[in-house]
DNA sequence: GTTAGCACTCAAAAGTTGAGAGTGCTAATA
DNA sequence: TATTAGCACTCTCAACTTTTGAGTGCTAAC
């Protein structure tokens, strides 16, 4: 009992072994199942007097009178953490830069999530790395025609965006070079943090009567790294039919919508972000979740660092009754093969 | 007794009073209804009799003895085809270009697919513009770092794809000045199509020392208007949830998978863009989908023209007994407002 | 402290019934 | 001859009842 739960050996034996069940039939077990488990050799009645003592407890709880227990959102908690506790020490080693070399960065994204998806059985989304700490690597405007100019905007991380900026006459040869020197002395290496007012000022001082089209180029720039923007791949959002507790028109419905609006999904990315303290894994049981439309759900996140500041989050959500043990070790060999993928195309 | 399909006024009337009122309720529909309509005096005894007829001649169906009928696939060509007729001449003016400014085309599109679904109640997908006979306007190679080069493509109708390209060593500016003239002066206005053999060894000989440089920039091209890079927007995917006859597990899981996995789609995006002589709105009826998983919806699909030979398509997806005139005049609609905003930001 | 046994509860599955909607057929009507 | 009224019949659906079986709590015995 040296745990705070306040459990004997015994009771966290048939508990865990109430969960497990679970996990596998989804539906609510009865003590005579219980009193089956090798390693415990009690009768149903002695189970059932334990079962007793665990409701009262508030881990396990009745759908109705008369059939078994199925955990609460407690009795989940309990478990994922005594998970937690066998695998935090493999879990941290995993954060790793994987920076560098991904001009097909979503595109490995996106199958991210997919294999997860694949591997899994449940829905998965990976939110590419923020672009908010990313340095400037290099800046480019070119004249695509009489009217527009291009501005290529390459950061760290080879994460490339464009913008169109619509001038009045084209601008000579002579001036572009300057404008591109300007631009790539000043920003380079610097990230969307560090453009102060103070730059903004000064950069458009020195250009001069084209003050205007670098002022486009940082409205740019910054438009580009915007969190809003924050991609999210998903994949996976139909595994939640193979869960009948969640497969209601009802529920399905706004889980699906959940995955198909993406932006339903930021906050999930947001909040994981911001729990500090816990940069491996966490997991939102039921209510606990920052995504209201998921509340019958348990939802499994991940923090990928690309190195710099740059992080990404992994999600996989699936009933509470999910197999929270496969998870954690899928997402773990994920982050390894995310690694080697980006490390392999040197 | 014009038209091919062998039925009189009466029982043209009749079908047409059926189908109607079976997409109001999605309940069969019984003679005692159909006799109450204000425009035809007969009593249900012989709609009955009727009815039986338009049975025999595969129009209608009943689901059960003593049902109602509903419409078979064959009464709602019937049905639709009519429908047709009577817009042909409107549609066929719809077809503009909407070229230029396009920069943010994807989130253009992806903000149609969307209005287009909360203004119909049904799952939509737009795709983008294949880009086989686009344009080359602009190829651009930048030096990024020591290893690295940047190749900015820009289409007509500014599309902007980028490629990085590795080198072993860096290439000083004049020939990276040399290169860019070169591929712009050869591949100016060239469709990927216009890029043959013939051409690409020229460029490479040209090339000198570099033609490394440019076989690469060239399949970066190739690569990047490749069809299977098809963009498809979707949205309203969890609208099938509202129409009970495509919302059972089995269905629902089906439909939805095919929005997320958007490759699904792309059949329906080449079928449509395929069938030449119908150049304005085509409707797929039941089975006659080239989608297979949607075998009990009704598809519509339209194609817009952005000019030059780059077309996209529009799609709406819902149950048969989809309110077949709305949604044409929605997508007219649509057509015109897409327009509208293409040439509004000139 | 553990267990066997029994009465009790409840949900889900399997029947049962009745109402309602709809049909086909026949005979009467215009 | 085309239409209609009327009636017997069919079938689904919803409501209700019954049965079954899994599971419980409690008590008394080990």
């Amino acid at each position: 009992m040296k745990s705070n739960h306040g459990l004997d050996d015994r009771k966290l034996k048939i508990l865990q072994a109430i969960i497990k069940t679970y996990l596998e039939t989804g539906e609510p077990v009865g003590s005579r199942t219980i009193s089956k488990h090798a390693d415990l050799n009690l009768s149903s009645a002695t189970i059932r007097n334990e079962m007793a003592d665990l409701e009262d407890l508030g881990y396990i709880m009745q759908p109705h009178t008369s059939a078994g227990r199925i955990p609460s959102d407690r009795g989940y908690r309990l478990y994922v953490d005594m998970l937690m506790e066998e695998k935090e020490q493999e879990v941290t080693e995993m954060r790793e830069q994987m920076l560098e070399k991904a001009d097909k960065m979503d595109q490995i994204l996106k199958q991210a999530a997919k294999v997860l998806a694949a591997n899994t059985n449940y829905a998965t989304m990976v939110s590419a790395p923020s672009n908010n700490r990313n340095k400037l690597k290099f800046i480019q405007l070119s004249q695509v025609d009489d009217e527009q100019i291009i501005a290529v905007i390459v950061m760290e991380g080879n994460i490339i965006k464009n913008k169109i900026v619509t001038v009045d006459e084209p601008l000579d040869n002579e001036t572009l070079l300057k404008l591109n020197m300007l631009l790539n002395t000043n920003l380079n290496g610097m990230s969307i943090e560090d453009i102060n007012l103070g730059m903004i000022a000064r950069l458009k001082e020195q250009a001069g009567i084209h003050s205007e089209v670098i002022s486009d180029v940082l409205d740019a720039v910054a438009n580009v790294i915007q969190v809003d923007d924050l991609e999210i791949y998903t994949s996976g959002a139909t595994n939640i039919f193979k869960y009948p507790e969640l497969s209601d028109k009802q529920s399905a419905q706004e889980i699906i919508s959940a995955f198909e609006e993406k932006h339903q999904l930021v906050n999930l990315v947001t909040q994981t972000l911001a729990e500090e303290e816990n940069k491996g894994i966490q997991v939102y049981i039921g209510n606990e979740t920052p995504v209201q439309t998921m509340r019958d759900c348990s939802v499994v996140t991940a923090t990928y660092e690309l190195g710099e500041g740059m992080q990404g989050t992994i999600g996989i959500i699936g009933p509470k009754r999910m197999d929270y043990e496969h998870v954690m070790k899928t997402l773990k060999t994920l982050m390894a093969e995310l690694d080697a993928i980006f490390h392999k195309e040197h």
